[in-house]
DNA sequence: CTATTGACGACAT
DNA sequence: CATGTCGCCAATA
């Protein structure tokens, strides 16, 4: 059975979901947009779990220091969807412009 | 209640 | 740039 998302995870999932096509937010934003400015690890713990895909857009989840990070699907899936978006990623999974497209809450 | 687990971050080497 | 250490946190076992 499916598990019932806590209050965290929703609020977690809630603001990935404000995240505009084609932008990219870091853990660290978002664990601060959920109020939990230091529980970047919980944050990431909370999209691995099982984001509904289509209506969480996850894969727009970035690092701090600009690279990718991970995926639950594989982080090749990942980058398969940034790339669709438009989003450019060097050799070493590092987003480009980051500063230019990164979302702020 | 305690221990373990990570889609992390900052900093040191 | 690549690795390793330590800190932080919510969910789970």
């Amino acid at each position: 059975m499916k598990r019932f998302p806590s209050k965290f995870e929703e609020k977690v999932l809630e603001a990935v979901s404000q995240i505009s096509t084609g932008k990219v937010a870091t853990y660290k934003f978002l664990a601060r947009a959920v109020g939990r400015p230091k529980a970047v690890r919980a944050v990431g713990n909370a999209l691995n779990k099982n984001p509904a895909l289509i209506k969480t857009p996850c894969h727009r989840i970035v690092r701090s220091d600009g690279k990718v990070g991970g995926y639950r699907r594989g982080i090749r899936k990942k980058l398969l969807l940034l790339k669709k978006e438009g989003i450019e990623v060097d050799t070493k999974n590092k987003i480009k412009n980051l500063n230019k497209i990164i979302y702020k809450f």
